[in-house]
DNA sequence: ATATATTTCGACTAACTAGTCGAAAGATAT
DNA sequence: ATATCTTTCGACTAGTTAGTCGAAATATAT
């Protein structure tokens, strides 16, 4: 029997061994890191992390899922609601990812970029994938919407999804010192201004 | 004695090991590429490959090197020469960066995303560096003049100059189907477009 | 043809690391 | 106090891989 109160310790030594990892993780890389460096930076011993996790790939998916899922969570009521136009949509939403990520860089820097440099992990434990897809599956399926309505220029929608994609992680992921918010204008300028930059481009 | 000749056919082998090295490291990440896959893939044994590499760093950092390096070179007249404003000359030195990277993608991509992932790489090793930096200073300067001269919008420059290499890279790197060259024009659009987007935003 | 230099590689070692096991320490309940 | 359940970890194993060594193959020169 666990009481209420060992469950909450168990979750909160979890999060403090997934926080640890991507500290690692960030430090030696993902596969230049150990268990044993992991353990020792959230003050466990390596069989303690077994207890806790399985496996290595179960300490990234987790932190992974850790990741996605709120994003995605937090997104789908905006995203679903009828009441504005597609490119209206879509710049709520890019301004409601860009508030998330800023508050949390190093995680979000980290589920951006380290997924590229996994290989061999099972289908079956990319549980976040679920998440990933969805989100980019709806930002994605409302710019074309957008482009089909003339909402938006008649582009290459998978060049100008990366391209925007591209300059949505130049302009957040900066040296540490800004944390301001970002607020619906700013995106809206910032994309409007893109998109009539591409247009002429191409 | 060694021929001319076998010079040449020393520096194939080698060129056959850095090609076979790149497409290993990324199909498997840099830390989970064998010496023995890198081997193989070139068409030799793993103690061949260290006849001509001391290292799987030595590999790695060749591979830095033979981008970096031309790189650097080839810009270097552009961005010295003295018969343009700054502005024009960052174009100038984007459109031909630009073009080169589209000239071989696979290793530029690799060339812009893998260093992040190494570590514990002594710096003495690390000789692309000096042209990276050389590369990056040179168009940071460009660009500082030119918000200096007010040429450019009075932004924070770093966030200026990261953003603009996310961009860079959005659009640069896409499903493998457009080759196509980018010209002046096509820079100077998205540039101008952006910069002012972004002095609206801040 | 033979001596010499270059290139290749199979087989080995030394170091490292993911994951295991069993026992001990600590908490909880009666 | 004692039995039971949860948490911790030192020490071990098995598998992997960077890098070495010495010998064999191949090319070159005379």
């Amino acid at each position: 029997m666990v009481s209420k109160r060992q469950q909450e310790e168990r979750k909160l030594r979890r999060k403090r061994i997934l926080d640890g990892a991507l500290e690692v993780f960030h430090k030696s890389g993902i596969e230049g890191s150990t268990m044993d460096q992991i353990a020792n930076q959230a003050g466990f011993g390596k069989a303690t992390l077994y207890y806790y996790f399985s496996s290595k790939e179960e300490v990234f998916c987790s932190i992974m899922e850790k990741g996605w899922k709120p994003l995605w969570e937090d997104l789908e009521d905006t995203i679903h609601s009828e009441d504005s136009s597609n490119n209206e949509l879509f710049i709520d939403s890019l301004c409601k990812v860009s508030n998330i990520i800023l508050k949390d860089k190093n995680l979000y820097r980290f589920l951006f970029t380290a997924p590229k440099a996994i290989t061999n992990m099972p289908e079956n434990l990319q549980t976040w994938r679920v998440y990933q897809n969805r989100l980019y599956g709806s930002l994605r399926g409302l710019l074309e919407e957008g482009i089909s309505n003339n909402q938006f220029p008649n582009t290459d929608s998978e060049i100008l999804f990366k391209a925007i994609g591209g300059l949505f992680h130049g302009v957040l992921f900066l040296g540490d010192e800004g944390n301001k918010q970002v607020s619906r204008n700013d995106i809206k300028n910032l994309l409007q201004q893109f998109l009539k930059s591409n247009k002429e481009k191409v």
